[in-house]
DNA sequence: GCAATATTGAAAATCATTATCATTTGTTTA
DNA sequence: TAAACAAATGATAATGATTTTCAATATTGC
């Protein structure tokens, strides 16, 4: 139950590119293949890190998110948090809606909105080689008081 | 036909805070109103704001665009690309594609796209307070060998 | 013009992230 | 399995963007 599911995956994936399977990768790979807690930012990833093996540094947290990264086997969202946040790469495509209250980040996807995004791309003479479309918001609160004031 | 247009508006909002218009602030203000060459960085700002007054520290600059930022009268962009990005706070809202080759953003708009969104957020409960759609592409090249290889 | 106070510039501090480099470890090969 | 070599690590310093500190200066109201 420590094991996440896809974790053999990701170090297929690191295997595959020549990178050699390290402890430190083995754990911070299993923490990403976790469930639940998803879109850490490597901080989140280092103190979960450290909890399995005191050894591990930040620098090496960075250094594997990278490598994975350019594996395609993880994506990087740069959220307007400042810091970068990281999750498995999906199968398929999603854009994020994020609580601003909470922090939450919630998944969803929109064939229609990828349709008219290529359409107004097209328009104006370009391809798109990707995009980013994050929704900020609160939750409804149908009969409750508009702002609970921080 | 240094002064652009808007400039006295941006600095009618900065006196409506409470602030006090100093040199910089004008200066600054002045750049920010300036056509072309649009969502500049606070660096290119403050290179900008150096030719017209070699006193101006980065400090000023950055201390200055937050006001404005608060006083809505700019909108700070946080692209992919690490730094921050500002511009005149436009009459109506509009979305960005970014040139990936050249930096270059070009502003678009799709009522369509904004009402899909509000859609998709009310499905999950939420009500945008903002959000953030950029598309990253290349320009089309119609008989261009399909990638120019980075 | 003067006092009260916001703003400035210079310099140092933060924060997230990356680079350096000597040491350790994974992998390959004998 | 052990030697050999490159890749990866950890400790530490460096980076780049942005923010803070604080004494000196400039604005605004009177």
């Amino acid at each position: 139950m420590s094991t996440g599911p896809d974790s053999e995956h990701l170090l297929d994936l690191l295997k595959a590119s020549g990178a050699r399977i390290t402890k430190p990768r083995r754990v911070i790979v299993r923490i990403l293949a976790e469930k639940g807690d998803q879109h850490p930012d490597a901080m989140d990833i280092f103190r979960r890190a450290l909890r399995e093996d005191s050894r591990i540094s930040l620098p090496t947290v960075y250094r594997t998110l990278k490598v994975l990264e350019e594996q395609g086997a993880i994506q990087r969202h740069a959220f307007s948090d400042g810091r970068s946040r990281y999750e498995p790469a999906a199968g398929e495509h999603h854009d994020h809606l994020i609580d601003m209250d909470t922090g939450d980040v919630i998944e969803f996807h929109s064939e229609k909105i990828e349709q008219l995004q290529e359409e107004i791309a097209r328009e104006l003479g370009y391809e798109i080689v990707h995009h980013r479309l994050e929704l900020y918001g609160r939750r409804r609160k149908p009969q409750d008081k508009p702002q609970g004031r921080r």
